[in-house]
DNA sequence: ATGTCGCGTGAAACGCGA
């Protein structure tokens, strides 16, 4: 069972990219971030004549997630618990996560927030800060209850987190942004410490294995990229374990999202 | 280089988010 996931920045403007990728790299499942797109106009016919099943949660302009699968999806839920703005009620949710089971597998696809800039202008943690952090608690309050059934679970998305300093082309470069702080970083590894595992350094344990390079600076021709879209794995799916691989040659396309896929082979024979 | 994309507004160029 191979599972995917692909920042597509905006489903609109990348369709023939995907419909292309997905010819070629045929996965069972796709977890989808950056859609940008209202249900409604998510392009599910497209998905479906490829024969995938479609869950859509759906935002306009920012934001949005989708998941297909070659195989029937169940138990669809949409968003996590606890309130994205307790102190405001006149603000909108911002759909980032969705999660389905589908052949025995429960997935849970996320874009979790950016939360950069980190300083407002009086130098005190920014409202994307600390919205970047408050639903990084809630992602881990909702990771720990999945654990519980000891179930096959992959969590799987843009986690907007650099694990470490060998994950970006230059660590000095990515001081002080959110995705390398100290509060961030250690809600991730808390994912890990949890016993979740990192697939990809699973089966590559070192080295710059980037999936996204910024549209600016020539990022992708220098290699400027970073390590941000991860598929943590429970102990029950990582015993299935038998691959992961980023498809770098998709960044390098005309009109290209500035993330590219990643995915994972579960042998579940 | 504040360097590039994509979106919505509203009908072109701008502000926002990344």
């Amino acid at each position: 069972m191979k599972i995917a996931t692909f920042n597509v920045n905006s489903i609109k403007a990348r369709l023939p990219r995907v419909l292309e990728w997905l010819e070629a790299s045929k996965p069972d499942v796709v977890c989808m971030q950056e859609i940008k797109c209202i249900d409604e106009k998510f392009p599910a016919i497209e998905f479906e004549d490829m024969g995938y099943n479609v869950a859509v949660h759906g935002q306009k302009t920012y934001n949005g997630v989708a998941i297909l699968s070659k195989f029937p999806i169940e138990d669809v839920r949409c968003g996590l618990d606890g309130e994205d703005w307790p102190d405001d009620d006149e603000k909108e949710d911002q759909a980032r996560y969705i999660e389905v089971f589908t052949n025995g597998v429960r997935i849970g696809c996320i874009y979790l927030p950016n939360g950069n800039p980190v300083l407002d202008a009086d130098q005190q943690n920014s409202e994307k800060y600390e919205y970047k952090l408050r639903w990084m608690d809630r992602l881990n309050d909702h990771a720990a209850e999945l654990l519980k059934f000891e179930e096959k679970l992959v969590l799987a998305g843009d986690y907007n987190i650099i694990p470490k300093d060998e994950d970006c082309y230059d660590p000095a470069a990515w001081e002080g942004d959110a995705a390398t702080l100290p509060e961030s970083r250690k809600r991730y590894r808390t994912l890990l410490n949890m016993g979740f595992t990192d697939a990809l350094r699973a089966t590559i344990p070192q080295g710059n294995n980037f999936t996204f390079w910024d549209y600016q600076r020539g990022s992708w021709p220098k290699d400027h990229g970073i390590r941000i879209d991860h598929l943590l794995l429970s102990p029950q799916a990582a015993d299935h374990l038998t691959d992961c691989q980023i498809e770098r040659d998709v960044r390098g396309k005309e009109k290209a999202s500035d993330h590219t896929p990643i995915w994972i082979e579960l042998d579940l024979d």
